[in-house]
DNA sequence: CCCATAGTTGACGTTAACGTAAACGTTACT
DNA sequence: AGTAACGTTTACGTTAACGTCAACTATGGG
């Protein structure tokens, strides 16, 4: 089983960031650790949600954006209004990340043209400099 | 065929962006469109830069990454030292790319999860509301 | 000639996401 | 008692990516 908490610096260590982003992060609402006396004490669920917003961060997301996806994930939607527009925001998000889809497979394409490319050159090059040693 | 030129305000209407983010891209080198007299014409080649930049922003890159994927894209590497390191940082954009790729389809994936059981609770709900209304 | 419309440069303001430093408290050797 | 390792709050600094004026130019219509 996993530990049961985590210091601010193990965190900070095992995602390779500073703590002091960490605590950012609480100010701005995403994380609120337990205390025990003054320190932080983070639990496995504090862990899962940091993890979350590195996530997000490397899609691209705001920590606002983060923070609206984490409490989308979060069981606490009672009535009837609250779950439509929970739907309505989940399908614009899903259509979002979609177009993400669609850019990152453009780009990937692309890259893979100058890859090729770039390897075909490397190889012509590569010859003329041969040929410039025996000649030599 | 396509338009020869555009004015700054026609690609901000087209795009969706002010006439200032456009000349701020300018400012930070990402365009470099012609002057005829003080007044800046925007020719295709301008127009995909463009797109390009925008395409970068939805997946989360910052200008300069733009840029440099930009400068990918052009064929101007001579020598086989550039073309060796234009490689290794292509195989490294594909790595993060592909990592973004991942990101995106957990994402997507759990947000169908939360779209089904929002659907759920859902028709719940409204199965106890018609209750209501049918004893009322 | 006057005015509206589109464009220009220049400068300062703003927001997000931290970095950096100061000043201080706790625990734990030695 | 000193000091090293870890933690805390407070506050100011920084960078990217624009927004928001202000003051000016060019141009065509009435």
């Amino acid at each position: 089983m996993a530990k049961r908490f985590y210091s601010i610096s193990e965190l900070a260590r095992e995602f390779d960031i500073t703590t002091r982003t960490i605590r950012f992060y609480e100010e701005k609402g995403l994380l609120e650790p337990q205390r025990q006396g003054q320190q932080r004490r983070y639990s496995e669920s504090d862990r899962v949600r940091l993890t979350l917003i590195l996530r997000g961060k490397r899609i691209g997301l705001s920590l606002q954006e983060s923070q609206k996806f984490i409490a989308m994930y979060d069981p606490a939607h009672g009535n009837i209004d609250q779950l439509q527009s929970l739907l309505t925001e989940v399908n614009q998000r899903q259509q979002q990340l979609q177009q993400q889809m669609q850019d990152l497979k453009a780009m990937l394409i692309e890259l893979d043209d100058v890859q090729s490319r770039c390897q075909q050159a490397l190889q012509h090059a590569q010859q003329h400099e041969k040929q410039q040693e025996t000649t030599s």
